[in-house]
DNA sequence: ATGTCACGCTGGGCGTGA
């Protein structure tokens, strides 16, 4: 069973490289997220064309998440959005039941800067999935895999001083992300790879993914009879190069 | 290094968000 993750930053720009990573990597389950289109513009024609279904949480300009798996094992939806979400026209969490595996995407609001409203919302959106994942993930098989917009510990930044004064590495943030985990899942990337210091955001200036400095803020999150059959997850840091790239890489977890 | 993308609105740059 292999389950991905993709912050694809407009799945209409994406559109190539995500039909590309489909052929290639034959995920049973892709957590989408930005998608950043309709519900009617959802290309879900071309997805079928590429032997896979989706369901989608859509919000137009904006944030917008999907669950894609194949035909023959297609994603079954279990609900959107989230009870206590700062901001429900917010298209940021979805649920599907893939092969008797319970996945969720998320894309966690960004946050912007700390102090301001836009991080209080994210605090908050991270309360209310801690509240949902209590009441679910006993309940398990399940993963969450997404966008957090949280690199959980200074070696997931390739600075730490760099992100002084910053989101995505403030003591609550990683305090919230902490209590996500401590509803029952497990870090696929950190379970794998314990030292590992690799990531799966590069800024798209100054060359920062040339240089490799970059965040891990993108992740999958099992519930531990799912952990203790991973075989490997790594990030396929390719689809960060070459035309039309995302800012994100996909995570891509394996399980026996 | 305020350095790049992608969007909507529009009719070609600008405002917004990341």
């Amino acid at each position: 069973m292999r389950i991905v993750t993709w912050n694809v930053n407009s799945l209409k720009a994406r559109l190539p490289r995500v039909l590309e990573l489909l052929a290639d990597l034959a995920p049973d389950a892709l957590c989408l997220q930005e998608t950043k289109v309709e519900t009617a513009a959802f290309p879900h024609d071309e997805l079928r064309e590429a032997g896979y279904a989706a369901v989608d949480h859509s919000g137009g300009r904006w944030a917008g998440v999907a669950v894609l798996a194949p035909l023959a094992a297609p994603p079954v939806e279990a609900g959107r959005g989230l009870p206590g979400e700062p901001d429900a026209e917010d298209a940021r969490w979805i649920e599907a039941d893939v092969a008797g595996i319970r996945v969720i995407s998320t894309y966690v609001p960004n946050g912007r800067e700390p102090a301001s409203p836009w991080f209080d919302q994210k605090l908050q959106f991270l309360a209310a999935a801690r509240e949902r994942l209590a009441t679910i993930v006993p309940a398990g098989p399940l993963v969450i895999a997404g966008d957090f917009n949280i690199a959980p510990e200074d070696r997931d930044v390739y600075d730490p001083a760099a992100f002084t004064g910053s989101t995505h590495v403030t003591p609550e943030e990683r305090a919230a992300h902490r209590a996500l985990l401590e509803t029952g899942l497990r870090d696929a990337y950190r379970t794998v790879s314990p030292d590992g210091e690799r990531y799966t955001w590069w800024d798209y200036r100054a060359g920062h993914f040339h240089k490799n400095l970059g965040m891990r803020i993108d992740h999958v999150l099992l519930t531990p009879d799912l952990s203790a059959r991973l075989t490997a997850c790594d990030i396929a840091r390719d689809y960060r190069k070459g035309a039309k790239p995302s800012d994100h890489a996909p995570l891509v977890a394996d399980l026996s």
